[in-house]
DNA sequence: TTGGTTGTTCGTTC
DNA sequence: TGAACGAACAACCA
């Protein structure tokens, strides 16, 4: 589930490999992946450059020569392979078993041909993710719509604070992975996080303490800066062109532990659901 | 086999 | 009025 790590982990990759590609041909497999429909966005990106490669909360960003963007969204399950022809150079999403192989394959909805031979492919098993073209008025309008991006500067501690004043109702975990609220932090890094500051997912903030609330937020910051160190939790070992020691996985403290004990003190990490999604945590150093 | 899983949107309810 | 909740989306897995 690509959550900002492993989407900023993708932007990265990508722009080492399509700063100033030419796009030759665009082959959409599957219609409604894409906007507009399939022959306007193949109009659109035909004979464009890509200029750079952004990010903003869990948005993947193409910015083009013509003044257009390429906004993609890879929701639970999609990926983004670039290829010289011959192998896989880079790779980032979700990881899907054996969904790699032989590319394209079933899963590939959209393919990039850029004039050099190489390829960017778009792969997504459940085809919840999206792409569409925007222009630079339409790119703003959508991206107003996110809180604020947590790795920033701009994101102090003070602006976080005042977060939590405006909003003391919800609960914590749940607050967390508001993209109004702030960019980018998905059901994995909330779970990470609360756990980091020693806090139980349901608290509801007003109950918070200034210590809690400071936690928290140097939990934010902590916990997304050492998963992006790690390529984000679905890196794959095997594609890591430097060889770097697998992804983030490991380091997990409580997303997907259930029943397995904590690995800071004696407890049993619990699932429960909180509004609607899996929540882990530790009830014995959790309060 | 059915239910759980996931991020986001949308419609409904409180 | 707006917050909060559930369903829907798709496909796989337990």
């Amino acid at each position: 589930m690509p959550e900002l790590p492993e989407v900023e982990t993708i932007k990265r990759d990508l722009n080492r490999y399509l700063r100033s590609k030419k796009i030759k041909t665009v082959e959409v497999k599957l219609a409604k992946i894409v906007k507009p429909s399939p022959p306007q966005f193949q109009k659109l990106l035909v004979d464009q450059q890509i200029e750079e490669v952004n990010r903003r909360a869990k948005l993947l960003i193409f910015r083009l020569s013509g003044g257009f963007f390429i906004l993609t969204h890879l929701k639970m399950s999609g990926q983004m392979i670039f290829t010289d022809g011959q192998k896989v150079l880079a790779k980032g999403g979700h990881l899907i078993k054996d969904g790699d192989k032989d590319l394209p394959n079933q899963y590939t909805h959209v393919i990039f041909e850029f004039a050099d031979g190489s390829h960017l492919l778009y792969n997504d098993l459940r085809q919840f993710g999206w792409l569409k073209i925007v222009d630079q008025q339409t790119l703003q309008k959508e991206l107003v719509k996110y809180g604020p991006e947590p790795l920033e500067p701009a994101f102090t501690q003070k602006v976080f604070a005042q977060l939590l004043e405006k909003n003391p109702r919800p609960k914590i975990k749940p607050f967390l992975v508001k993209q109004e609220k702030i960019a980018g932090i998905g059901n994995i890094y909330a779970d990470e996080i609360c756990f980091y500051a020693r806090i139980n997912p349901a608290r509801v903030i007003k109950t918070l303490t200034i210590k809690e609330r400071k936690d928290l937020f140097l939990g934010i910051k902590h916990i997304l800066e050492q998963a992006i160190a790690k390529r984000g939790t679905s890196a794959d070992q095997y594609v890591d062109a430097r060889g770097q020691q697998g992804g983030y996985l490991p380091y997990l403290k409580v997303y997907g532990r259930a029943g397995q004990k904590c690995k800071r003190c004696a407890g049993i990490i619990k699932k429960i659901k909180l509004a609607g999604r899996g929540t882990h945590f530790c009830p014995q150093c959790q309060r």
